[in-house]
DNA sequence: AAAATAAAAGAGTTTTTTGTCTTTTATTAA
DNA sequence: TTAATAAAAGACAAAAAACTCTTTTATTTT
């Protein structure tokens, strides 16, 4: 469904979102480590994001990576597309590039609804509400 | 979603169901023109799927690819799993392997909803469906 | 000001996916 | 039974995705 780039950011962005809430700043090692992804590859996927204004980050000692008020309004939807762009979103199931409803593919109409719905969901879930989420203990990250 | 793997079977298998109506038998030549894709690589598909028994297929002349009465009962999610795996249709949306309910990811219960939606999509729709709606016409696979 | 810290940038490598080509084997038609 | 046809098999090649490492730049603490 995700690329795995994306899956790695994903889980990321939650576990800085979370740490922001105290105010924290993270490393790139604390990341890797909180998330169970390797440590370099993390660390360029933070890098796009970063450039891009969905996370925020500062050089040297205390220094990391968090989010602001602003940036916690972000969506899954927002990630998803930064790193993947938005070809699970829009695009023909089958792959065809002419597909649309004038000139469908077999599954169009099919398809239609559960590419509705999934757009939906990503584009409704907010940074700040995931926060909240794994605040309560039970979901987990990848940390082992 | 798919692997492009994924994507050019399951245009194949449209194709082949829809020609075996009129009993035809299809060389490789002929899908990948009906569904633009690359001749010697569809091939390679069409072999693994023909090996997996969800296609038949004749050495040659008169020879080619095709389906029979049974064959016709299987469904997109035999297609997807034969190509991609189940990956897509039980594994976590963020790849982590330990997910599940008691351990569940922040978007575990968000996306149980949408992946069963997807899963009963593909297991309820048959071959011997799409052959009929490929029929009728408006839909096209990606021949231009 | 110097040393330490941590991200940014850039330049790789490895693995997987996608795509190509050639040789072999099976089947049919002449 | 020979020639033609078409899939099967196997070996490559190219491109993309995943992953690693080193150097540079910014920031802070001592």
């Amino acid at each position: 469904m995700f690329s795995k780039t994306c899956e790695y950011a994903i889980r990321a962005v939650i576990f800085i979102a979370r740490e922001s809430k105290d105010g924290r700043r993270v490393g790139v090692r604390e990341i890797a480590q909180g998330i169970g992804s390797p440590v370099y590859f993390i660390a360029k996927i933070l890098q796009e994001l970063s450039k891009k204004g969905i996370i925020q980050s500062l050089k040297g000692p205390t220094g990391g990576f968090y989010m602001d008020g602003q940036s916690l309004d972000y969506t899954l939807a927002d990630i998803v597309v930064a790193i993947d762009g938005d070809k699970l979103l829009t695009g023909c199931a089958l792959g065809l590039n002419e597909c649309s409803e004038k000139r469908p593919c077999p599954l169009h109409f099919e398809f239609r609804h559960i590419r509705k719905e999934l757009h939906a969901l990503l584009a409704r879930t907010k940074l700040s509400e995931l926060q909240d989420k794994f605040d309560a203990s039970i979901f987990y990250l990848g940390s082992k």
